[in-house]
DNA sequence: CGCTGATATGAATTTAATTCATTAGCAATG
DNA sequence: CATTGCTAATGAATTAAATTCATATCAGCG
């Protein structure tokens, strides 16, 4: 119905004025254009502007639709521009190393789809456990990092991926089975489980207990099943990502609780040098992770 | 070349997986989608998405037509029901007051413009002198304010305009007339010429002398034009925007300077209430504004 | 009033999109 | 490993749409 040629039609007509240098500009014949407008104000039913003054005035309805072509219209000329400069594009490595453990989960398939285009990817999981990776990023010894924390901003773009909720699971007959969600409180003498991460970089104590007390024990184990494991035989509780939850609970094994009465929701960001926000195969990457994720 | 109709058909492959379910979705056969992609692959030379495959793959390339999709859809979208909401809509009185005295010269035309459309609209231009309109705004007794100071960001919509250079404006022969910029100091001793508005009201003392010493003199007129006769006589120096600036410094009566090294860059919104954001007439105003003002 | 520059219109033509009918490829199934 | 079911590709025919050509209309201006 509306097309990106009427767009441009629009656009053109502001800048030009006038019907005949808009067909110009366009290498389009007068007439051409003018069928075109009338088909189109046609089908929108309303008038877009007014012809016999110079330069035309739009009309509301005109204005509208000049103001959408010129959000859109630039957004297009990217696009081409981009897909041109992805062509013709050295295959490149990707050195990737993840904060988060639990985004394995999707990760390996969106790194499997991603690497029927480049095979050269590697992903540097074995170092993630505990350090943190943002030195090596600046300093060129990474190309990405999957994080939910923002640091450096100045030299590094941090690319929205989604956004989670941090959900307490414990076992179906645990006390805090019932709740409608829990607090800080609730978790003082309980034991959490957890990835071995310290203390201070966990999600858990860093967004949620925070300076509360805490007088639980603190369990680490590094295989993600066995935490599901743990926690449905009531050995403790652990904090982990929705999108990892959910199968769990349907299935009756364990019960899911928010962190707080508004759930603690948390961000995924892809991190990557600033310089490199605009190449073709880190852009790949980020978008297979986005469309990979967005029913999250 | 990439028309709206494209981006529509990655969008739904996206969703759907496969070419016939699209087809179905789009109210098309599978050989017309068929052929609808091969041309626009054959157009943009490189393959969108791998068929073999459920769902379809998408190629690095696919991918960020599908990105553009999903940036594009929903705003023409949207633009579509303005369209059809902009028709019978009943026509509306508006209430404007302006804080910023040379924005008649932009904004008279502007409402010219404007009323062809919408004759009822009334410029309350009386009031806008020396006092805060905001409040007036929040109590419902006026629709829209010209303003250049984001205030009650909760209650308000401040739709930015443009940006625009305050500048100082002196006499051809007046000793700052050839500094690449003026300072604080540099005016300390100066006669400001201004519109009657208070001292702490007035741009150039708000964010440029601040709290600097002064110890020149403010004179007041309240004719526009009187502020480029006194200042070209010498009587004084005056800060006014560029826009109004700029014929009479090009006939040579007057010289510009920067205020500050970066100059004094300042925005211009339209504010109103949250609630009217959306409103036909409202979003018809804010667009001839934008567009009136678009070269500055 | 008659010229000029701009837009509108209708019929003819060209171009593009869509369908129809058919073929080919792939995967699941017994 | 042939059979079935589903999906995509292809070429020719058809339909629809966009564009042009030739001409008409209209507004502004001296």
């Amino acid at each position: 119905m509306i097309e990106i040629k009427h767009l441009k039609t629009i656009a053109t007509l502001k800048e030009t004025g006038s019907l005949v240098n808009t067909a110009r500009e366009l290498f389009l014949t007068q007439s051409a254009l003018s069928h075109q407008i009338k088909d189109l104000e046609n089908k929108l039913d309303c008038q877009l502007f007014e012809r016999k003054t110079h330069p035309v005035r739009f009309t509301p309805q005109g204005m509208l639709l000049l103001e959408l072509a010129q959000e859109v219209l630039p957004k297009v000329e990217a696009t081409k521009c981009r897909l041109k400069e992805s062509l013709n594009q050295p295959i490149s490595q990707l050195r990737l190393s993840v904060e988060c453990h639990a985004c394995f989960h999707w990760l390996l398939p969106t790194i499997k789809e991603f690497n029927n285009f480049w095979p050269d990817i590697h992903v540097d999981y074995e170092r993630g456990f505990s350090y943190d990776a943002i030195p090596e990023l600046l300093d060129g010894d990474l190309d990405l990092v999957l994080t939910s924390d923002i640091r450096e901003p100045d030299r590094l773009e941090f690319a929205h991926l989604f956004d989670f909720k941090l959900k307490l699971i414990v076992a179906p007959d645990h006390p805090l089975a019932n709740k409608a969600y829990v607090t800080a409180l609730d978790l003082k003498d309980e034991t959490i489980i957890s990835y071995p991460i310290p203390r201070e970089r966990q999600d858990i104590f860093k967004h949620f207990i925070q300076n509360a007390r805490f007088d639980g024990t603190l369990k680490t184990v590094d295989q993600g099943l066995l935490i599901f494991q743990l926690v449905s035989a009531g050995m403790g509780v652990a904090a982990l990502p929705d999108w990892l939850v959910t199968p769990y609970e349907a299935q009756g094994l364990i019960k899911s609780i928010p962190l707080g009465a508004l759930g603690l929701n948390r961000p995924m960001y892809l991190a990557m040098k600033k310089e490199m926000k605009d190449n073709p195969v880190y852009r790949h990457f980020l978008n297979t992770c986005k469309q990979n994720n967005s029913r999250k």
